[in-house]
Formats: C-alpha cells, structure tokens, sequence
DNA sequence: CCCATTAGTTATCATTTGTTAACTAAATAG
DNA sequence: CTATTTAGTTAACAAATGATAACTAATGGG
C-alpha cells in the first residue's frame, strides 16, 4: 500500500469536497447575517445544544469573538441561552423558533442542490456513494 | 434508496471533512501570509498554471481582490506571472522556486499529520479508504 | 473561608477581507 | 477602423474578523 500516494488522492479529495460545497452553499444568502455568524449557526444546527467553548474551539474562534458574534445571533433572535442548572457560568445554545425555520429553509436549498448533483446516478452507484461515506466517515473522519 | 437519508449523511461527512482538514491545517503558520493568500498559494499549488480569473472563481473572489493578494504573494517573490504569448491581457500564475520549496515542505507537514491519522489502519482498511475516496470522487465531487 | 480555576464578557484596536468605481490595454466583432 | 468585450489594475472606503487586556461571576479544592 503506497500511503504516499495515497496522500495525493487525499489532497485532490479534500480539496473537491470544499469546491463542492462552497459552490453549493455559496448561493445561500441571508439577510444581516456574516460568514462568521453562518457558520456558528451551521454548527449550532448539527451539533446543538453546544457551549460558547465548544463553539470556539471546533471552529478556531478565540473566545472572545465567539461571544461578539453569539450576542449579534441571539440580538437576532436566531438562538437563544439556556442557562445549565448545574454550572452557572456555563450554558447550552439552541436554535430559537426562528433559528430552526431559518436553517431549516437552508438545509432544503441545500438539499436541491444535492439532489440535482446525484440525480444521474443509477441506484446501484447511490449504494456504492452511501458505503463510500460510512467507509470514509468510520476509518478516516471519525 | 433513500435521498433524504443519504443527504443527511452528506451533510455530515462533508462537516466532518471540514472539521478534520481545518485541524490538520490549523498549526500551519507561515509568516506574513494571511490566510486568503495561503488558499491562493495552495490552490496555486494543485492547480498551476491558473489565470487569475481562475482563482477569483474558485476561491469566491472579486478580482479586484484577487489582484490585491496575488500582488502581495508576488512581492513575496511566491509566485509569478507568465504572460500568455497568445492573449497577453491574461497570464499563467505559477509557483516560483520559493514558492514551490515552502509549499513542498507545508504538504510534507501536511502529510505527517495524515499518516498520523491512519497509522492504525490495517492495510485492508487502507485499501477500502482508497476506493471510497475514488468512488465518492468519480461520482460525486467530480 | 480563601484561592485558583473555569466560562464567559466587554472594550479597544489592528488587520484582513469585501465592495465599488474608474481605469488601461489587448483582443475581437462588425 | 471603430466599438465592444475581456482580463486585469488601482484606489478608496466599509465591514468583518482577529488579538489582547482587564473584567465578572460561579465553581471547586484544600
């Protein structure tokens, strides 16, 4: 196994998926809403209930900023605080109402896309993309 | 064969993909390089030789930015322009000797961090990262 | 109870990145 | 030959992001 070249295929790879993905979400346009602030959301979505910490750390954000940028989405009432009973200083992050109908209306633009992007596999090549990603996602991404 | 599902799991992945690549490339540190500039060099890199129109579609850039960073990545002495004899309103951007010697020894580091990565694998598993990474590569990302 | 630590806040400033308009110079179409 | 289009430049400004320091308030150990 040549895990050099194996490197190279990783590369090319990594470097498709996010042309891929930013072509896809690039078109995703919300009002008052900076890239920043799209991706805590984003994060928030997939991962909710986060901490402010763990917002800062998974998407490299000092504290600080973490905190700017959370008010702004909180001040648009697009998550919200729910304060830990067991630590105080701590708290969890959710997606307000209108947090969830705004992602909610994203992740279906998202999904068009993707369904356009698939719709000339035949059902057997979705298998094999379906097992691709639980090979990658369990050996590699974990 | 369900779509919903598989774009669930999409979603995921590529989140995954994010996540793992931003780690891996996070502790890169070349000085006096901001990081648009180092996305320009690394898409320099795997795709020389580009236009810069090519780098301003890519990369989501206006070219007026686009100008502005590459300007700075010249004067850095990183890469260069070769005015195309065919149209010389456009150029080909290539690495220079410089620029090629810092990216070699960037995905050399890069490359340290991905074999550590897969150092448990067995070399079955390593075959079958390879064929999910052609797979998803032919199918979906190309 | 005191001290250190943890989790987050606020303010301020520097740097980076985005946007727009007005421009040049080369190519191409009529 | 002129008019338009293409590819890129420059400048000036606005907005977003990054970095740092000084802070509060809650927790936990001894």
């Amino acid at each position: 196994m040549d895990k050099s070249k194996l490197f190279q295929q990783f590369v090319r790879f990594t470097s498709s998926v996010h042309q891929v993905t930013n072509d896809m979400t690039k078109e995703i346009k919300i009002e008052n809403i900076t890239t920043v602030q799209y991706k805590i959301l984003e994060f928030i979505t997939v991962s909710q209930p986060v901490t402010l910490s763990e917002i800062s750390e998974c998407l490299h954000l000092s504290l600080p900023n973490s905190s700017r940028e959370l008010k702004k989405l909180i001040q648009s009432q697009l998550c919200e605080k729910i304060i830990d009973p067991n630590d105080r200083r701590k708290f969890d992050i959710c997606l307000t109402e209108n947090g969830t109908v705004l992602m909610n209306k994203v992740f279906r633009q998202l999904e068009i896309n993707f369904q356009e992007r698939i719709k000339n596999l035949t059902d057997s090549e979705l298998k094999e993309v379906e097992e691709a990603i639980n090979i990658l996602q369990t050996k590699f991404f974990a």
